[in-house]
DNA sequence: CGGGCGTACTGTATCGATCCAGAAGGTACT
DNA sequence: AGTACCTTCTGGATCGATACAGTACGCCCG
């Protein structure tokens, strides 16, 4: 038999309440006492108390889950989501909580909710999940602070989020290529319709598209190039099947090998925009001279590649849901977190090259 | 106040035990009481069968730790590293299971030695814990199933780990540069020696180098260039302050820029070799001709970088970790895994230029 | 018609801790 | 001496579920 409180309580000759305090509130008994629990306790070879009983009365968990989209590989491939995960790590370690990893399969959205509803967790972070999914009922039914990693387009008052002006970014992007000179323009973005595949798709109105993020910013990137005269119908949409860097490779093929090739691509996601890059340079074409191209994000291999995109702090916005999760502000507005964005204009965007 | 077991059982007149079973054991009652089981749990709102207080009965808790090195940042620099957390993670959502991931930072032992005592988990897997860790300590107290993801030194007969034979990998590497005729050869590694600079560093023997990994590569290395007639004596050891690309490449530089130049440096990570290159291209330097370098681990980007490199499995060995877990074989042996590996060359390695 | 058996549900003990009211004993103050 | 108070430790109630033995009842079969 594992020993348990008891076991070292017999063995000392104090009650199981005394041991425990000796864990958890060491100042409500002598020094004395408690060195000899402890030397009890290694003698017996008792870990410390059960975090399993221990949650279960203190009614705290001590970890926050995360929830992912896309299985849990996609988490790990956009740097983006490394860095917000870090900051959402840092603040649970200061914390003393851990960080719950539940991946939302695409395919067995069951799964997801029944890894939603079995997590032992005391709060949720939602990142990237579409606003449709059913996990989503699942973390609300449960009753526990959940925060989602960008704003939502429903957000009530009490909805606790730390995101960007996903659409104002983007109008920043859209009218700085306006004013270059650009006016054949293409998007590559995942998300632009509910299938997951890569090649042109046409959407009437950006409304349409049911991903949150992916809709404001489309949205921003037709405001800014409307400065230019550009209109969404002008717009060549290019949809990815994933966020991942081959794949904004692949949608932007479509765009570069067409006759009337755009003098822009502008990328919803910086790891997208790095595939657009790679596509350029697999056809000879000059990012910021024969073709602008712009990201989003700012991971650290923008800097690298010397691409134009919107930085946003990944590493504090992690971190700020982490706090808001583990140690909510009173103040509900303070619960609702729009952090600043800059537009960094590197090589990669230049002027329409006049004929 | 929260629903309970007890407030569904009592809104529909029925005991706690048979809406235990409604959710845990369907099949344990009729299809039209669980009906009217669950109808009732949604308009109360009660979101199912708490975990925690599952968790203390069944004495399972539905997830696994994974105890890292260096605050969580690291685990997400090294593509590597994502990938064995991929495999482990696929395994863990097929058994239902999460993932919780404990960090333990360097800086702060003790937060880490709590963190893994207070982890409601079912095992743990062990991922670039030095043996010397105080943390390896309390996971042995708490009596869990741990899999440990590369050889340990000291590894017993009951020991779980799955990991590859390194030093056999590492000699290939070695045999690989001695027959090309490197004789000039210097080192590239994080953990060479304790403290966490980047730097050249001289250690007497390889045996001298704690962290387990590193030794056996390290030693390798030596083996494999004895072929050529190079000695331990003759390498030249720089060491990276953190495995990251920066860190590689700043460690090659104080070999780069050295009258005598080395024609060879062996990195012990893909990562760090890719710093290595960026350091090579930085001096114009062209790898596979001026100097080879090799790396460790065939991540993805190793191959479009043409990096000589050792490929293993890393989302099998992930997998495999995941397995040993949570559904551990009879077999006493079959627990103690070693995955097969290959030296793959590609353009970065290359004949001396003879003068 | 009664024994055997399967299905549907109940009731109590239990998992391993923490909380909290309170007892015992000692000290200080009036 | 009496009262108040602090420190140190105790014991029972409790967190929210699951396991398991047991009850009740209907059905089949020789």
């Amino acid at each position: 038999m594992k020993p348990t409180l008891q076991t070292v309580a017999d063995a000392v000759g104090v009650s199981r309440s005394t041991v425990s305090n000796a864990y958890s509130r060491p100042d409500q008994l002598s020094p004395a006492l408690r060195e000899k629990i402890h030397e009890a306790a290694r003698r017996l070879g008792y870990p410390g108390p059960d975090p399993t009983a221990r949650s279960l009365r203190r009614g705290r968990v001590g970890a926050i889950g995360v929830l992912f989209t896309s299985a849990l590989s996609y988490a790990f491939t956009d740097p983006y989501a490394v860095q917000f995960l870090r900051g959402i790590a840092e603040t649970a370690e200061r914390h003393g909580s851990g960080l719950l990893l539940v991946p939302l399969s695409e395919s067995e959205e069951e799964a997801g909710i029944q890894a939603v509803r079995n997590a032992a967790v005391d709060g949720f972070c939602v990142y990237c999940v579409p606003a449709w999914h059913g996990a989503l009922d699942v973390t609300r039914s449960r009753g526990l602070p959940t925060v989602a990693a960008e704003r939502p387009a429903g957000a009530g008052p009490d909805t606790m989020y730390v995101g960007i002006d996903e659409a104002a970014a983007a109008r920043t992007v859209g009218s700085h290529l306006a004013r270059l000179g650009h006016r054949r323009v293409a998007v590559v973005s995942d998300f632009l319709v509910p299938q997951r595949r890569t090649g042109p798709v046409s959407v009437a109105d950006p409304a349409e598209i049911r991903y949150d993020v992916t809709r404001e910013r489309l949205r921003g990137f037709a405001e800014g190039l409307a400065e230019g005269g550009v209109g969404w119908q002008d717009l060549l949409l290019c949809n990815a099947g994933a966020n991942s860097r081959a794949d904004g490779a692949g949608a932007a093929a479509y765009a570069l090998d067409r006759a009337d090739r755009p003098t822009a691509v502008l990328a919803v996601t910086d790891l997208l925009a790095l595939g657009v890059l790679d596509a350029l340079a697999a056809r000879g074409l000059r990012p910021g001279r024969d073709v602008s191209v712009t990201g989003f994000d700012d991971i650290p291999e923008a800097a690298a590649a010397g691409l134009t995109t919107i930085r946003q702090p990944a590493v504090e916005k992690g971190a700020i849901a982490g706090r808001l999760l583990l140690d909510p502000p009173e103040d509900p507005a303070a619960r609702q977190v729009l952090l600043p964005t800059d537009l960094v204009v590197r090589a990669s965007t230049g002027p329409v090259e006049r004929k």
